[in-house]
Formats: structure tokens, sequence, C-alpha cells
DNA sequence: TATATGTGCAACTTTTCGGTTGCGCAAATA
DNA sequence: TATTTGCGCAACCGAAAAGTTGCACATATA
């Protein structure tokens, strides 16, 4: 089984899963409170969440919280990272061609 | 069929698509080249990835150059900026606490 | 101790995905 | 005009994904 990140959050009942958790650690009951499919559905996603460490679970009795490993996010961020920076040049250079034309009119 | 951006880049290739014609305009002879797979399944791709508006079409004579629509990548950095709100609380968190704890050595 | 509750896991089914092959069409070229 | 080249599209195939059902197991609770 292939998994990785952007695999991961590629299905958006785990992005869910994902905001939801961001918040406060759940369990997988609550968790599947908030979606139209059975528990096991929802233990099914964690499981894959787990296994690209995108979260970590943490035992109370016979309840497991679920938590976002927020650092693993960041994974995400750094392969955007790349198109930012093309991004923020352009959005330069328009303020530098503003700005000509700014001294032009002068 | 269900085409969003998040599983338009969990695929690999289409990741590696996105890079390659994120630096320059390219055809999809050119682009098969650097995979080891047919033009046929390039051109796959590359519809999908038109289909959510992450790439744009120019036909020149018979070839036809796609280029990245930068902005729509803006769509997952949105995403993601909820999280990195939480990281860049966490940090300034612990940034905090270090200062604290260097005044009580003074 | 008997029962209820919270959970993960395995088996199975249906759908989706990524790939190949084969085709047709338009533009360039001989 | 005949041929080559660049391309998209449709049909098909195997693998993987996402869901359901049924089960086992541990922890609470009566």
């Amino acid at each position: 089984m292939r998994r990785d990140i952007f695999q991961a959050i590629a299905d958006p009942t785990r992005r869910a899963i994902i905001t939801l958790i961001a918040l406060q650690a759940m369990t997988p009951n609550a968790l599947a409170e908030h979606f139209d499919t059975t528990r096991q559905a929802v233990s099914k996603h964690l499981r894959i969440l787990t296994e690209c460490e995108l979260i970590k679970q943490e035992h109370k009795g016979r309840e497991i919280y679920y938590q976002l490993e927020i650092d693993k996010m960041k994974e995400i961020d750094k392969w955007i990272e790349q198109f930012r920076k093309i991004w923020e040049t352009r959005f330069n250079q328009l303020d530098d061609l503003l700005s000509t034309i700014k001294k032009q009119k002068k």
C-alpha cells in the first residue's frame, strides 16, 4: 500500500477529520457522528492517517483519542512553498510595474 | 467524476507535471519524455489537471503548450493556512516559555 | 460475574484510478 | 497530394480504494 500525505488528504472525509481534530482530540465514535458513514469507515480513515503519521493515538481507558500531528502538515506546506515563491515574485513584478506607471505619470 | 485539487495533486506523476510546467509551458510529448509512461497516460493526467483548472492550454499550430494556473494553487495554500496558524501559535508559545525561563534565571 | 460499550481488524463488494492499445483528426512537411 | 507528426478520445484491464457487515477483544458498569 502506497501511503503518502498527499494521497491521505485527497479524501474529503479525511480532510474533514483532520480539521476536526486540529481543534481538539476526538474518539472514533465522536468523529463518526459528523459523517454519514459507519464508525468502521471512519476507523479505516483513521488508520490511514495514522499510517502516514498525520495523527496519533492517546489511549484513555477503553477510549482512544486521536490528535493531529501538526508538524507533519508542514510537509504539504513545504511542497506548496515552491509555488508560493512564484506567485509572490509575480506579485512583486506587478507591483514594480504599477510604480513604474506611477512614475511616468509624474 | 469528482474532481478537486486535492485529488489532482494526490498522484505523484501529476505533482511532477505541475512542478515541470511551473518553470515553463510544455507540450504533452515533451512532458512524457520525463516519465516512464506513454504520452496518452500523460495526456490523461493533463486532462484531469485541466478539469480542475490547475493548468491551461495554449495552442500553437498543432502543438499544445500546457501552463500552470498558479492562482489555483493558492486554494491548497488556503486550506493549509488554518494549520499554519496553529503551528505558528505553538511556536510563539514555546518562544514565550523560553523567554520566561530566561527571566527566571536572572 | 454478566452485560454493555468502545474499539480494531478481516472478509467481501463496488467503484475509482492509472495505465495501455487503437483509433481519428488536424497541422506540418515531402 | 501523400505522408508524417502531435494530439485527444474511447474502450478495455488490473490494481487499489472506500465502503459495509460481522467478528473478537478489552474496558467499563450493573
